[in-house]
DNA sequence: TGTACATCAGTGAACGCGCGTTCACTGATGTAC
DNA sequence: TGTACATCAGTGAACGCGCGTTCACTGATGTAC
């Protein structure tokens, strides 16, 4: 076997990383189940240890959710980032793009989307480092867009009109609710219409 | 005591009428604790019956759901009808009308509108009969407005414009990741914007 | 009007289940000398 | 390099709990004659 040790494969010893198997068990839980079907006795087999191991890396049930939401909000925000930057900036496209990632990422992780949107994890960590980003940055976008520095109501107004329509977007979608094939259309038909409709 | 009777106030016998009191318990139940932890013990000792007696008139847990989520859509569709016709045929007032009994129902319902539109309830009873409709009263209000007699796709597109973006905003709202506190608007300011963006 | 029987809504006890969390423990690893 | 001790991640058994559903039952009401 060869040397490791470089990519950090035993920091806890013992188990490899139990937090993170743990992590990641409970966010397939949450895919296959929903975020109100997860136990932790599910995800403690899943990563094969007893079912009192997770309260070594979690003070209980909902630090595991919570965790999951974390890094959902990272793999978001870093989509959003990488997709945006394809597009020159101050284009529709750019626009269109956020609203793309968006819908998608609810349609790819919907557990994890629906986990992200419920009301337990309001006040929580996350609104200080994470839910309040992505609003901040569509807005960001939107400034752009119209070719204004400043951040006005206007634009607050706008960024608002667009979360709010992926936003039920997603839900429809996930909640197979509405489906494109409904309608005689595609995601980018629908986002390139809204967006214009808003920006206009 | 009166004579009573005249209102069936003793179909079941026994109890009045269990069945009704136990879809009231169940919808009391899914607003407080939400559709995913009501428990039919837990609705039948409300209606102050045994744990067995729900399973005389309901063939398991999710009939009971199923019944609460259908006495809510027509809660849902009254309001829309009753507040509608308040406004001339054909005028915008209406479309915004609609966006705000869809909103006021998700903030005042919360719980019954997450049952509503949960994705256990997608291709039940409950399609045949309500669901659809809703949409179908958006798209004749859609071409009212402009004037159309046939539904087609533009008026289709509209309406599904609408919706979604009242979707969003319900969900929003009862999620708590935005309130018209926030932004420097209310409620009707943000329909009556959508409304003419999408109408335009 | 009175009686015998059928119906069926509600009972209460029980079932097997999986849950979240705690506890005293064990054993492998890290550290001081 | 070797030993003694401290640390702490993971164990396995147990707790009390509430759940959905079934069962044989009981007793009040409805119905036929």
């Amino acid at each position: 076997m060869k040397n490791s040790g470089d990519i950090k494969q035993k920091t806890g010893y013992h188990h490899g990383d139990l937090r993170a198997q743990l992590v990641e068990a409970t966010r397939v839980l949450v895919e296959e189940k929903g975020p109100d079907h997860f136990s932790v006795s599910e995800a403690a087999r899943i990563a094969g240890v007893s079912t009192a191991a997770p309260y070594r890396h979690f003070s209980d049930k909902d630090a595991m959710l919570l965790a999951v939401a974390d890094k959902g909000g990272e793999r978001h925000l870093m989509q959003m980032q990488s997709e945006v930057s394809k597009f020159p900036k101050g284009s529709i496209d750019r626009i269109i793009a956020m609203g793309r990632v968006y819908v998608n990422f609810a349609r790819n992780e919907p557990g994890v989307f629906r986990l992200k949107f419920s009301r337990k994890l309001a006040a929580d960590q996350q609104m200080a480092d994470d839910d309040v980003r992505p609003l901040d940055f569509v807005e960001r976008e939107v400034a752009d867009y119209l070719g204004r520095a400043e951040i006005d109501d206007d634009i607050r107004k706008r960024a608002f009109l667009l979360w709010t329509f992926v936003h039920g977007l997603s839900f429809l979608l996930i909640d197979e609710k509405t489906s494109f094939t409904d309608l005689a259309v595609d995601l980018d038909d629908v986002l390139t219409d809204i967006a214009e409709r808003v920006m206009r």
